[in-house]
DNA sequence: GATGAATGAGAATTCATTCAT
DNA sequence: CATGAATGAATTCTCATTCAT
């Protein structure tokens, strides 16, 4: 801290305005927070079409004005929304993640490691088959949206909590002998295939083929496995 | 009583109006296709949102109120668009057939038919990879369009080319040794790959795992094939 | 006829000419009427909105321009359309008269005069009462329609025909011996009752009464008849 | 903590924050009635066909969007149109009360109760006779509204308001000795009488029997208070 | 007589956004 | 911080009518 006071000299009264400050702040960032729930029921209801400015104010009980108090724009609602959007993500993930194992048997420590890619794979793949919204949502705004709305900061920041889900699954390919850049390419694969399932599963095509999105997944989860297995050294 | 029927069946006169009646027809489609080319080029250069019926009809050269003599909504030109967009897809895959190999060796034979599953499938790839836009048109379609304009008659219309766009890997397969109903999963499982694949590439998430989408495009491709290989009987 | 010949001197083929346009003629006037009748039940069944001239070309079997080839406009359709209404309007009128009563006992002719009056009146009213549509009609035509639909000629015309449909019952009241003036009043009157009574029918307001149409008709008619009644001198 | 509660009782804030509330509701309804003169004056002049959305923003000088600030649809204006059509309508019968007379005569009293069944019947008819655009909106809204328009509660709170301007009428041929149903039926009967009249009249109709509106309505009306008499327990 | 493409005007409504208050 | 009126542009679609063919 500097000890030339910018502005007041009354310590007493600097300490009141920051602690009023503080607690504004607080009471601004749950009113946001109150913003996004409303968009994020009307978006879960109405997609994406229907979750216009007007509609979330007045789920938040606000005016359409008031909403710009908290986001620059409604591309700016839709980037929060994903941002947290992939908070949840992450954490269903973290969650999967089952005891450590600790053996003497490598073929035990090897089933363990295959059963950990199994869960945070399917934690994955089970947060959006359950919330295809999420899926839109990410759709649209990795797509769609304007650069207004994706500047490149929140893009870097969103990519990496996309990728952050997929973490676990990468370590557990490496721990299991695949080479980093192999580990990769897998993972990469491996979101390509759910996307591509989830995909064709909400807009109904699978039924084109008679197949179920969550057998398919399956599958090709246990090729993936045999494919590591495959590689061990 | 005139001799001469009341409605005569003067040929000339008859063939004349036919051959007047076939030319305006021509010149009708010949103009549909023309609000067409607009639509597709408002499409591609302006996505979904910027592709509107003003917008087409500018393009076509028309007030708006014109496209209705050839469409009868916007979800109309929509659906006549993918379904001219499967169209295309199905020539690339038909073109994309090598020439059938007819040998003793069984090697041999074997060879070719991975070749030609591989020539299919990457057209099927290229296609959607080079433009891009004819992939969002699928996924509008079949996923937020009104049941006005995707009427479950279009919708099996277009289901059934999109399917015969994919037939010929999976009558592949099938020639490889791998049953119906593996043959089956395994097409819906590639269809899916390439759309997760094509749909990362496009919203720029792919250069997240520093991958090029063709290069995991060919070793899905062969991990596919080998699986093929490994069930024959 | 003038001797002069306006041009040509064969008499056989001017005598053609003239059976061919008599023809022609004939079927121009079955293709209009065909018109009407779609008209008609366009009206019926989607009423003054969804009446438009493509509904009307439609149910012709026509392409709208071909209309045009025996209306001048839409509003002279509905011109046409309230002519043919009042045309059923007079033919259910007339249709409605008991057979002359000629008796020596004036108690007895009264009675008879007063139970045509009653049958006429009835006549009327029912018309519009069973098909409020052609209320609707004569209420546009008469009220919102331009004056290029109107034309003070037709306007005559149709008035005729209602006061035609109305002549019955005037001359009845004046054989009950009602003055030519009175029995004029009565009848305009008993035109405009009916026509509140309907309206009010029709759009449900006299439901605000709990009366029936039809009862308080048949009020107003004995009231009427009481009135002719007590002027007798 | 402060001893100043949180949410101040500042009883000078809360008095300037409820001012400043009605005022801004003041203006709301200030403007709300501009609009509402602009639609009025746009049916008045160019009937319900040109009473159009922008017409009517045109006129009380908004873009067209700005109507909906202040009603939901454009049936809606028109609903309003309507409401406040009928609270002009009750003023006019309400003002044409005459005064009470106090009287030992029953005759005197009869005359009274006769004269002031005179004086709102004839309220009633002249305000529809002089802005005949009110028995328009009457028709159009109770007969073409969408239901999304005319919603029951609306249709009620207007019946409610139209039966509550023939109230008076009722009520004084009840005082004649009428029994209640009676009076209802007569009303009713008053009630189609009046509309017809004006109909006719205001679609020129009536010229046909060279009849003028008032003179049929007087006539009526002396044959209703006839009516009334001759029932006289 | 008939077609059917085309016009041009206009319909109601929705929307994100702004801004004085 | 919040309001809510207002904008201005856009949306799809409908219509009566015209006219070259």
């Amino acid at each position: 801290m500097s000890p030339v006071a910018a502005e007041p000299a009354d310590p007493a009264r600097a300490t009141h305005a920051a602690a009023r400050s503080v607690r504004k702040q607080a009471v601004t960032e749950v009113r946001r927070s109150l913003v996004l729930d409303a968009a994020r029921s009307a978006f879960v209801e109405l997609g994406l079409e229907g979750a216009s400015l007007r509609e979330i104010a007045k789920r938040a009980g606000y005016t359409p004005g008031a909403i710009y108090s908290y986001f620059a724009s409604k591309e700016d609602v839709y980037g929060a929304l994903l941002g947290e959007s992939l908070e949840r993500l992450n954490e269903r993930v973290s969650a999967a993640a089952p005891a450590p194992v600790v053996s003497r048997s490598s073929t035990v420590r090897r089933r363990a490691l295959q059963g950990a890619v199994r869960s945070h794979a399917r934690a994955f793949f089970d947060f959006y088959r359950d919330s295809p919204r999420d899926l839109d949502l990410g759709f649209y705004l990795f797509h769609g949206m304007q650069p207004r709305g994706l500047t490149p900061t929140l893009n870097k920041q969103l990519n990496a909590r996309l990728h952050d889900a997929l973490a676990p699954v990468q370590a557990g390919l490496v721990a299991l002998g695949l080479g980093e850049t192999d580990a990769r390419c897998e993972v990469a694969a491996l979101f390509a295939h759910i996307v591509g399932l989830l995909l064709l599963s909400h807009t109904g095509r699978i039924r084109m083929f008679h197949q179920e999105p969550a057998a398919l997944f399956e599958r090709y989860l246990e090729s993936l496995l045999a494919r590591a297995a495959a590689k061990r050294p």
